[in-house]
Formats: C-alpha cells, sequence, structure tokens
RNA sequence: GGGCCUAUAGCUCAGCCUGGUUAGAGCGCAUCCCUGAUAAGGAUGAGGUCGUUAGUUCAAAUCUAACUAGGCCCA
C-alpha cells in the first residue's frame, strides 16, 4: 500500500521531516561513502569569511555546489564536500577589535596579541553556527565535521610549504608599496578600507619652482621649473620630476627669470606677464637635472635623483603639467621612478606620521602640520611661486576620522608577472560557465597581472615563515615546515600564529634570526585551499594527486580576482597546472531595486523567513533558472520564488498526491503494478508521457554534464506542464475507474505514473532533493534507502518515439485550436458534438491523427473525425520563398521571386504543389524551397487553420446531443456537491433529482448509467416536485447523502 | 581612464553564437471557460520604432563600428 498524502503541503515542514530521515540513516555520509571505491570526482570548497550570517550570495554558491556534486555522486562518482572556512583577517579582526573596543593596532598591543588572537579564534566558532543551520535548509550536504579551517595547523603548515616553494623557485622577494596609511593608527589600510571615508577639506594648493642643475637640449641651467602640488609635505622627500613624453611645454622669461610650464597649462600664468622664449616636447626635457629643494638628501644624486623623467600618468587637466614625484608617498610617483630605472626612495615620515629628525626644522612635526612650515621655508629659499588654498575630496581613516597619507610600507610580492603568460596559456584548458568570464574577463585578468603583494602589517594570520639575521637585515631564511622550525630553534611548536612565532629565534653559526613580523595576506591562504585542506605535502599525496585539479568550483564573479585568481597564480607557479578543470561563475544578487542588497534599507526579504515559507527546493530552483547563472546580475525577488513554487514544486507534489490519493482508494500494492504491461503494449499516452520523460532525461544529462545548470530548469518545467496538464488531467477516468472493469488499463495507469514519478524524481533529485526524497520515499518500500543513493537515470533510447511526440504535439494543436472555436461558437466542452472535419491532404498526417484520433476525440467531447481533401471548398493558398534556403541562392533576385509568387493564382499552386517545383527566371525551384500557407476561404467561426492542414467542427445540435449536455451538467453539480460536502472521493451516495422538467427527466432516463457512475450514486429517486435551483434552463434540485 | 557584461511588452527574462520577412514566454491587466489531483488549470485580447546612430546585406533584434545609459571589476 502506499502512503497517502495531502495535497496541501506545509514546504518547510516537510523539509525538516526529510532533514530528520536524512539524520536519522546518515545519508550524506552514505551517499558518499557507498561510492568510496568509485573514481574521484573533486570538488573544492571556496572558503567564506564566516562573518554574520549567510547572504544570498553565499546561498547561491552553497546550491551550485550540491546540485553538482549530487549529480555526480548519482553518476557514480566518489565526491567528498568538505566546508571551507577562510578564518583569518580583517574581516574577523574588525569584529572582534569592535567587541573588545579596542581601536588600532596599538591598543591591540597592548591589550596583548595572543589574547587577541585567541579571541579571534573563539569568535570564528561562533559565527559557523548560523552557517550550518541555514545550509541545512537549504538542503546542501557538506561536511562540517571534516572541514577545513585556514587557521588549523596542518593547513598553516601546507602554507608554508607553499610559501618556501615559491621563495625557492626565486618567485618571493621584498619590496616597498606605496598604501593607504593611517598613522593615527599606525597601520597600513586595505585600499576598500581607504574609500571608507572621502572628506572635501581645504588644502594648500602651491607653485613652487626647482632650479635646473645644468644645460640639458633646451634646457639652460638656472632655468626654474614650475611645479604644482597640494601635499607640500612631500616635498621633502621628492627625487624626481614628472613630464608627460607627448606634451609641449614652453620656456618663458617672467620677471627676468625663465620657466617651464606645459603650454596647455600657460592659462595659469594670466594674470602674469609673460613672453614665451623657446618650445619643447616633453621627451626631450627627460634627463634634464634639477636642485633639490632640501639638500638633506642631496646624495641620491649620485644614484640618480632629481632627474626629470617621464611618467603616463602625467597630464595637463591641472597643474603645470610638471609632477614633482615623492616614491615614497605615492604609488603611481614610485612606479615612475621604476619605470625610469632610478631604485632610490627616501622617507623623513616615521610611523607616527611625523617628520624625523633628517629634514632641518621640521623635526616632529606631524605632516599635515608641517605644510605651513614647509611653504614658509620655500619662500625663504625663494621657491615659493604662488600660494592658494583648494577644497578637494580627501580620504580619511574610518576609525579614527584623522587624515591618511600614502606612504611606502615594506611588502613581501609573489612575481607573478613572470609567471603571467603561462597561466593565460593554461587558462585555456579551464571549461568555464558561462564561457566569456574565462575567455574574456578572467583571460585579460591574468594578461594584465601585476606582482601580488602578499603581507599584511596585522595580527590575525598565517605568518610569513622568514627569519631574518638580526644584524644583516639581507640575510634570510625561509622556513617550509614546522620539523624545519623546531630543529633549527629547538623549541617545540604546537601552533603557528604570530603570538607563538614572534618570539622564536633561530641560532646558525652564531648568527641570531628574528621572524619578520608580517603576516600572510589572507588570499595566499584562499590559493594554498587544494593543498591546506590535504596537508600536502605532509600527508595525503597519493589522495592529493588524484584530484588536482579539482574538477569543480563554483564562485561568484567577483572572484575572478580573488579566489579564481590566487588557486591560478599557486598552481601555476607550484604544478604548472590549472587549478580547476570547471568553473561555474555567478552573477551578484541584487535587491528587487537593483540596488545592493543593504540590511540598512532592509531592500529584501530575510533569507531564513523566506526559507521558512517557501522552501529549500523553491528557492534552489528559482537561483539555478535565474540569469545569476549566467553571470549576469539578478533583481531578486520574493514574487519570483513564489512562481516557481507555483509552477513547478506544487505541480510535482500534486501529481504525487494524486497518485497517492488514488492507488490508495483502490488498494494497488507494489506487487500489483508488476502486472503491467510491457511498454510498448500501454496506451498511446502511456508510452508518450515515458518517452518524453526519456528525452527529458536525455536533455539534462547533457546539460548537467557541461555545468549549464540554467538549461535544466526550462525542460523540467516543460514536463511537469506535460505531466499534469496533460497526462495526468486527459488520464483521470483510468485511474478512476471501479475495479473489475479493465482492471489492466488501470494497472497500466498507475504503473506509468509510477514508473514516471520515479524516474523523474531522481533526475530532479541533485536540484530539489527535498521534494524527491519524499516522493521517492512514498513510492517505494524501502526503509533506509535514499533517492540520493541511487544511480542517476540514463535516457533508454528505445523509450524514445519521436514519432508518437509528434502526433500527440499534433493532437494537442487540434484540441487547442478546436477549445478556440467553442469558445467562438459559444458551444462549451460539456455540450458534446457530432463531429470534427479534418481538412488535409496529406496522407502522413492523416495516419498521424487516426493514431492519436481517440485522445481527440476524448478530449473535445465529440462523437467522431472525419477527413476531407477537397481544399477549394475550405481554403486558399499563399506562396511566400523560403527565405532562409533559398536566400542564399537567389540573392537580390529574391524580392523579385517573392513578387512572382505573390501573384500567381489558386491554379498555379496547385500544379505547383502537384509537380513539385515552379520554373522561375528558367531556374527550377522545389516545392520544398517554397512556404504555402493557408488561409480561410470564407470568414467562418467554426473553422480555424493550423499550419499546413484546417479543422472545422460540426456545431449543429439535435435532441440526444442536447439530452447528454444536461447529462453531463448534472454529474458536474453533483461532484461540486460532494466536494462542498467533504465527502471522500471513495464515498458511495445516495442521490435524489426533485425537478418537473420534461426534458430533464429524459435526460436522465438516457444517461441514467453515466451519472450514476460518475458520481459513485447507488440509490437514486426522482421526486416530481419544481426545483429551486437552475441548471442551463431548466428547474431542479440535487440532493445528495452519504451511504 | 581600462577590461568585461547588460539594454527586447508595464515588470522579469528567452531569442542574438549560426541574419530570413508574423520577435516569444511568465507575471500583471481585461474578457471568458473549466475544475472530485492542483495555495490550481486553460483560452482569448490589449501591450514592442528589439537603447540611439551609422554601416555590411536582397534581408538586421541578430553581424560591424561609434555613441548613450546601467552593472561588476580594476585604476
Amino acid at each position: 500500500m502506499f502512503k497517502r498524502v495531502e495535497n496541501n503541503i506545509n514546504l518547510a515542514k516537510n523539509e525538516e521531516k526529510t532533514s530528520l530521515f536524512w539524520d536519522e540513516i546518515d545519508a550524506f555520509h552514505k551517499s558518499v561513502e557507498n561510492r568510496k571505491e568509485a573514481k574521484i570526482f573533486r570538488f573544492y570548497d571556496g572558503p567564506p569569511f564566516p562573518t554574520g550570517s549567510p547572504h544570498y550570495g553565499n546561498l547561491l554558491a552553497g546550491v551550485i555546489k550540491d546540485i553538482v556534486p549530487r549529480y555526480w555522486t548519482m553518476r557514480g562518482f566518489y565526491v567528498e564536500r568538505r566546508f571551507g572556512w577562510d578564518v583569518h583577517g580583517l574581516p574577523i579582526e574588525m569584529e572582534v577589535q569592535k567587541e573588545l573596543g579596542l581601536e588600532d593596532p596599538q591598543q591591540i598591543d597592548e591589550y596583548g596579541i595572543g589574547k587577541f588572537n585567541e579571541a579571534c579564534r573563539s569568535q570564528v566558532q561562533t559565527n559557523t553556527e548560523n552557517w550550518e543551520r541555514v545550509t541545512r535548509k537549504i538542503g546542501r550536504w557538506v561536511d562540517f565535521e571534516n572541514d577545513y579551517k585556514t587557521m588549523d595547523l596542518d593547513f598553516m603548515e601546507s602554507v608554508w610549504w607553499v610559501f618556501k616553494e615559491l621563495w625557492k623557485n626565486d618567485l618571493i622577494y621584498k619590496d616597498y608599496k606605496v598604501l593607504p596609511y593611517s598613522w593615527a593608527a599606525a597601520t597600513p589600510l586595505s585600499n576598500f578600507e581607504a574609500n571608507m571615508d572621502y572628506r572635501d577639506v581645504e588644502d594648500p594648493s602651491i607653485f613652487f619652482t626647482l632650479k635646473a642643475r645644468a644645460n640639458h637640449n633646451k634646457i639652460q641651467k638656472n632655468d626654474e621649473f614650475l611645479i604644482w602640488t597640494t601635499t607640500p609635505w612631500c616635498i621633502p622627500g621628492n627625487l624626481a620630476i614628472a613630464i608627460g613624453n607627448k606634451i609641449k611645454y614652453s620656456r618663458i622669461l617672467l620677471n627676468k627669470k625663465h620657466y617651464w610650464i606645459a603650454t596647455d597649462r600657460l592659462s595659469e600664468l594670466s594674470d602674469h606677464d609673460y613672453k614665451i622664449i623657446d618650445e619643447s616636447i616633453g621627451s626631450d626635457l627627460v634627463g634634464g637635472e634639477y636642485v633639490p629643494a632640501y639638500d638633506e638628501f642631496e646624495n641620491e644624486y649620485l644614484n640618480g635623483a632629481f632627474r626629470i623623467i617621464s611618467s603616463d600618468d602625467t597630464n595637463t587637466e591641472s597643474g603645470s603639467g610638471l609632477v614633482s614625484q615623492a616614491p615614497a608617498y605615492g604609488e603611481s610617483d614610485f612606479y615612475a621612478l621604476k619605470n625610469a630605472g632610478i631604485d632610490v626612495i627616501v622617507d623623513p615620515v616615521t610611523l607616527s606620521g611625523k617628520f624625523d629628525s633628517s629634514v632641518k626644522g621640521l623635526e616632529d612635526k606631524y605632516v599635515k602640520d608641517a605644510d605651513k612650515m614647509i611653504i614658509k621655508q620655500l619662500d625663504e629659499r625663494q621657491l615659493l611661486f604662488s600660494k592658494t588654498t583648494e577644497t578637494h575630496s580627501y580620504p580619511f581613516c574610518w576609525r579614527t576620522g584623522e587624515p591618511l597619507i600614502y606612504k611606502a610600507i615594506p611588502t613581501w610580492f609573489v612575481s607573478v608577472e613572470k609567471i603571467r603568460e603561462r597561466m593565460v596559456e593554461l587558462n585555456n584548458e579551464t571549461h568555464w560557465v558561462p564561457g566569456f568570464i574565462g575567455e574574456k574577463r578572467f583571460s585579460n585578468w591574468l594578461a594584465n597581472a601585476r606582482d601580488w603583494a602578499i603581507s599584511r602589517n596585522r595580527y590575525w594570520g598565517s605568518c610569513i615563515p622568514v627569519w631574518i639575521n638580526k644584524n644583516d637585515p639581507d640575510d634570510l631564511i625561509c622556513l617550509g615546515s614546522i620539523e624545519e622550525l623546531e630543529t633549527l630553534s629547538g623549541e617545540k611548536i604546537t601552533d603557528l600564529h604570530k603570538h607563538f612565532l614572534d618570539d622564536v629565534e633561530i641560532e646558525i653559526e652564531g648568527k641570531t634570526y628574528k621572524r619578520t613580523p608580517e603576516v600572510l595576506d589572507c588570499w595566499f591562504e584562499s590559493g594554498s585551499m587544494p593543498y591546506g585542506q590535504q596537508h600536502y605535502p605532509f600527508e595525503n599525496k597519493e589522495l592529493f594527486k588524484e584530484g588536482f585539479p579539482a574538477d569543480f568550483i563554483a564562485e561568484g564573479l567577483d572572484q575572478t580576482r580573488g579566489w579564481f585568481y590566487t588557486l591560478t597564480v599557486l598552481s601555476v607557479a607550484l604544478f604548472d597546472s590549472v587549478a580547476f578543470k570547471n568553473c561555474i561563475t555567478t552573477g551578484m544578487i541584487l535587491a528587487e531595486d537593483g540596488r545592493k542588497m543593504s540590511k540598512s534599507l532592509k531592500n529584501y526579504p530575510d533569507p531564513e523567513d523566506l526559507l521558512n515559507t517557501y522552501g529549500g527546493d523553491s528557492l534552489r530552483a528559482y537561483l539555478i533558472n535565474s540569469p545569476v547563472v549566467r553571470g549576469e546580475p539578478l533583481k531578486f525577488s520574493e514574487e519570483g520564488v513564489k512562481l516557481v513554487t507555483r509552477n513547478v514544486i506544487l505541480p510535482l507534489w500534486n501529481s504525487y498526491s494524486f497518485f497517492s490519493n488514488y492507488a490508495n482508494a483502490d488498494e494497488i500494492t507494489l506487487k500489483e503494478l508488476k502486472s503491467a504491461s510491457p511498454v510498448n503494449e500501454r496506451p498511446l499516452m502511456d508510452q508518450w508521457i515515458i518517452s518524453s520523460l526519456q528525452s527529458l532525461i536525455k536533455t539534462v544529462n547533457e546539460k548537467m554534464e557541461n555545468y549549464y545548470l540554467y538549461e535544466v530548469i526550462p525542460p523540467l518545467m516543460n514536463f511537469i506542464d506535460e505531466l499534469t496538464n496533460w497526462y495526468v488531467r486527459s488520464n483521470r477516468k483510468r485511474f478512476w475507474k471501479e475495479k473489475g472493469n479493465d482492471d489492466i488499463d488501470k494497472i497500466n495507469a498507475f504503473k506509468t505514473l509510477h514508473e514516471v514519478l520515479i524516474d523523474f524524481s531522481k533526475t530532479m533529485a541533485p536540484v530539489l532533493p527535498f521534494i524527491c526524497e519524499e516522493i521517492f520515499q512514498g513510492l517505494t518500500d524501502n526503509t533506509d534507502n535514499s533517492i540520493h543513493f541511487e544511480n542517476y537515470p540514463e535516457s533508454n533510447d528505445e523509450l524514445i518515439n519521436k514519432n508518437l511526440e509528434k502526433e500527440m504535439e499534433l493532437a494537442k494543436n487540434i484540441i487547442k485550436s478546436v477549445r478556440n472555436i467553442r469558445l467562438n461558437v459559444e458551444l462549451p466542452n460539456k455540450q458534446p458534438l457530432r463531429k470534427l472535419i479534418i481538412i488535409t491532404k496529406d496522407s502522413t498526417k492523416i495516419e498521424q491523427i487516426n493514431n492519436v484520433k481517440e485522445i481527440i476525440l476524448n478530449e473535445l467531447n465529440i462523437k467522431k473525425l472525419e477527413f476531407d481533401s477537397d481544399f477549394e471548398n475550405w481554403v486558399n493558398y499563399e506562396c511566400k520563398p523560403n527565405y532562409p534556403t533559398l536566400g542564399p541562392k537567389l540573392g537580390n533576385k529574391i524580392t523579385e521571386f517573392a513578387d512572382y509568387l505573390s501573384n500567381l493564382n489558386q491554379n498555379d499552386i496547385e500544379n505547383l504543389i502537384n509537380n513539385k517545383y515552379i520554373e522561375f527566371n528558367s531556374n527550377k525551384i522545389d516545392s520544398a524551397e517554397i512556404d504555402i500557407r493557408l488561409t480561410k476561404n470564407e470568414e467562418k467561426l467554426n473553422q480555424d487553420i493550423i499550419n499546413d492542414f484546417s479543422v472545422c467542427l460540426d456545431t449543429e445540435l439535435d435532441e440526444e446531443l442536447k439530452m447528454e449536455r444536461v447529462s453531463r451538467e448534472l454529474v458536474s453539480i453533483i461532484q461540486k456537491q460532494r466536494k462542498d460536502m467533504g465527502f471522500d472521493i471513495t464515498d458511495r451516495i445516495l442521490l435524489n433529482i426533485s425537478t418537473q422538467e420534461q426534458f430533464v427527466i429524459s435526460s436522465i432516463d438516457k444517461f441514467k448509467e453515466y451519472i450514476l457512475n460518475e458520481t459513485l450514486t447507488t440509490e437514486f429517486s426522482i421526486t416530481n416536485i419544481k426545483g429551486s435551483g437552475k441548471v442551463l434552463d431548466y428547474f431542479l434540485d440535487t440532493e445528495i447523502k452519504q451511504i
């Protein structure tokens, strides 16, 4: 016996029940372990930061990372799914800082790095709980116990190994990097942080001059270079002047002095009386030498400083076209000097933002306060040309509220530029979905990759495993394992976090080494995850090799510069290999209003609330059917989730509950279903739905194998529509039949629906894991076997009957068209009609239609079907060239030919059809290359054209038809009554009809058996009183009672 | 400033790769039908200068270029 289920379903509650069932039988682990001996399909989980609760973007990634592994598991692969956590880095540190009330690194130092880091560690644990709960609700199967965290000792040791491999390959170096720097917090900030607080401020805006040291091309000794700046405090760090190679410069005479300025910027001098003496292109100025404003670093002249260099960043939109270059305080300055081959940097500013003692008179001054002093000093040295102030937008430290400066910070780099060509090359081996992400976006990103700054001056992270000789900063030792450190330091190492390592010193040959203080960028760890999660190469060497590169990963578009990139850099550098073979990239999920989802705006529904209303399956289906799986943005809409529920989940459920209700009512058993006929002996409808399902399975496998998830839902929806609105609806009577009357037909119907529901559930199980499981459980008699242990269906070509699918399509078209005619002639489907005429000459079509004749007649409530081949009585022809095939052949003659065709008369066309060709400009044109269309030859309401044939409905009514109509109306109202009164579908009833209408009485007399059968009436009577209700134009009442 | 993506019905999107003369679907709206599986289902209708401009072509939503607007990422 089958479990009887309600048609009303509380999706979230049912899903929770299914989850409990999975817990009970340990379904997830078993589904994986069942395939232990099978071939490995390696999936890498991209590690999220466990801050707060997961948002829709995380859920989406989770859904995709569930669907694909479930699919490949069912396809017979061993698919390990370990959850990954990216637990290091700024987000966690910030959360903890906030909680502990620590504002900046100094306060962290005072609080104690050890205590701080331990606080970070426990914060991670708290946050992961939310994730587990929501992950369960979306039905993602992933291993939280055997997870990996980037703070695990094993993981961190592998990170060291990765670092050392790079080191050995000469891909690690140390250099300065100009970063946004908060002197108040004594820490560099990320660009992201620097963007958080821009304010409009008033700063000095000055023009100052630097004197030429010697003649150079058109430059004369003592000429003055006119330079504009809004940050005078950078002038002591000045080491060069940048010009634009292609910019034109003028040498002018003003107040008896000679100045250089960009010709386009002469407008700056409109208040002055000047004369242009000479002109030069920028490139000819390059190499010119000048006397610095401050002589403290004059020695650097010997190292190439105080020259004019060129920079692409120079423009003539403001200033003078000559730009002061202080490499310690500007990123573009830094690179401009590098490109000019000047490897010099001076930085008289301390980490607290004050000048050190190297610049006379500025000692201990905050840089911003020093501005005034510097302007005064320039004036004294006769280098100040003019001064005003200017309001502009300037970044501030979001925590301390003090202005940021840019400052060169010693930083560790990976030489990505050395391997970028190889990365681009290898990237072609990865299959990207959608393709443009990999072929365009990611490929471009790789081609323009810059060396990667991997160190952070922070606390909670993996440590850079480099120890520095206390007496010789160039003497470095890189370690790659705990063992190495233990051997060299003689200490037992149990943890690799900063607070455990900072005091661990190494002594070799009397030299003492101390660790460099920086930690690694947490992105470095994300890219190390293939090795870290396996503790490679310290353990699992074989396991790792079997599963590298990954078969599949999935993340959002933003990871092109994040995880996708870091994985690629490290795998190419270490193994000369891609890190993943298939990658699904998702777009951004926006709020319904098209803006970013924002907690403060509350412009999106809470994910957990939504899951509690519609369930995980609905959300899954909605997400993977959306543009987001094609890498485009999705405007998330709750209404959309509701629609998917309505169009996919509920109809599927209803088909199942239909089966379960009637199977129950009839006490059908699994054993009985075994007595069904072989498929090819079942009714056409059964063969057809099975064929459709097999075709669907074929399509879904193709799409899934290629990771085109977004092409799975549309054919699925189409099938659900065919199943519910076509197969079930038009076969209801077969399920409904009394036992003992054509039992095999009924068993066949049940068997077919049973088979289809099971196979369909298996097909959809990866996408809709909950509802498919429930249906599977309800339809089978096993107790501890999950649908997700099953093998995925593969299409059986023998069951696919394309002809039958075509015939059914034909039937559907005819039915649709005739229903439309009934609407026009106002004869509802309940009114039986004598005949339907099909007008066609095509013998194949006649045969096809004849095959599905019964279906058409039943569905349309028509007694018989006739064919008529006398076209002239019904239709006219119209001809047009078939453009796709004839266009290329006829070229520009096609317009002429179209004219020619439109002027043909009916006889000509008749001949064309019979001859199968036509002459045009001495060309023989095949009739297959001409589109012949039909039109009605007179306007008849009861006729319709369907492509190349026509249908006509006989609308004549006779007494008998009218009586039958009455009987149908009666059945309809009695059924409604049964339902309203809450009778069970199997309840037998007593029926009394009160009426004095003679026509009704005759109708009942004639169709009594039909009426009683349909309504399960076992006792029937007619009472001769006038009814108060009305059916059609007749007064009558029906009264029913349960027996 | 650069790279990539997007622009089609009131709304959400197919179609574009591979050009073909009637541009589709869902929601919403209007009218109607059906209902003993269905928080349903079905039918009909209104609703489009396919972002703009130019080009290629017998033929452009589709290919090319420029532009405009929006998004993501990077400077």
